[in-house]
DNA sequence: AGTTGATTGACAGTATACTGAAAGACTGTA
DNA sequence: TACAGTCTTTCAGTATACTGTCAATCAACT
């Protein structure tokens, strides 16, 4: 096949050829989280939760009285992004918004009772996708895989706009 | 830390930890695209292009004439997406829809000469970016972490709306 | 006190991704 | 020919993700 201009007026770098392209970092990575979403969504159907939502649940049952922004980077969420991520959670019930007592601007968020069971109720569901994942690797692959993603993730955790920071750098309440 | 409800009726399942949520596949998969979308777009911020319009002219040139929905299927693209990263790319120039001879409903993709001009020229950003994006293991483990991806990637490969499926599977004309 | 700078939340705009539905065009069969 | 089913595209709606901007608020300094 190998589609290649008609004009061979020096052409020097190889063009990128299908095969390239399913070998590439790129690729792979934007494949796996299609994948990972779509398993997570089909494990938890019966909870209408997205990965996000979880995560935030997650985050705020550890951290209880988190403002919005410090969620957001611990967690890795963009921050525009969460706005409207919160704003479903309490759409749905699932978390309150509270006044921040000191500093006006900030809303503290809590999960509510239903958002507690939620969250308890789904995590079966969570494990069983996380698991599902990986199942298709032996075990040994699986821990190699895991043990390499995440070194390379810690490693380019600045990369990104929205790096992991923990919760407790620079909190004054609680 | 660990909060925990207050009501301690029969709660038999542990509850996921901030820890526990760093390390799921969910989260490294997310993150990991996360930092590769970042990476890509620094990389190639010169030329005002994304990772998907890329993979679509890469797929474009490899097989002219190709249409949307054959498209979306070699490169694991959502149908529906498509469309617009299509339109998108047209308005730029870089590619060309013509009707199909035979089929009034097909519309066939062609690259313009702008568009292959421009995709030669993005090409070392790309290679760039795909180097950037595992630079931070030893050579081995990116042999290995790629070999894994790719495995897991191509096993799961029907789980996603949007599987690889070879161009030539049901061509007609060409 | 007043000003400056930083922080927080909210918003507009673009792009990727999926679900589901609709309309037009083609194919095969009765 | 008429009909049913299939294919191709497009659109509406929701959710994630980033860029950039804005106003309100707070903190620190003059």
């Amino acid at each position: 096949m190998q589609a290649r201009t008609k004009s061979a007026k020096t052409v020097k770098e190889p063009l990128m050829s299908m095969d390239d392209l399913y070998g590439m970092p790129g690729h792979l990575f934007r494949r796996m989280q299609q994948i990972a979403v779509a398993i997570f969504m089909e494990e938890c159907k019966a909870f209408d939760m997205t990965p996000l939502q979880y995560a935030a649940l997650v985050a705020i049952r550890a951290h209880p009285g988190i403002d919005a922004t410090r969620l957001s980077a611990l967690i890795a969420f963009d921050r525009s992004t969460l706005g409207s991520v919160i704003e479903r959670l309490e759409t749905k019930g699932l978390l309150a918004r509270k006044a921040g007592p000191d500093d006006k601007r900030i809303k503290l968020l809590y999960l509510t009772r239903a958002g507690a069971d939620e969250l308890r109720g789904v995590e079966p569901a969570v494990s069983g996708a996380q698991s599902r994942m990986l199942a298709a690797l032996k075990p040994a692959d699986r821990k190699t895989l895991l043990k390499l993603m995440a070194r390379l993730v810690d490693l380019n955790n600045e990369t990104s706009r929205a790096p992991v920071r923990p919760a407790d750098a620079g909190r004054r309440s609680t």
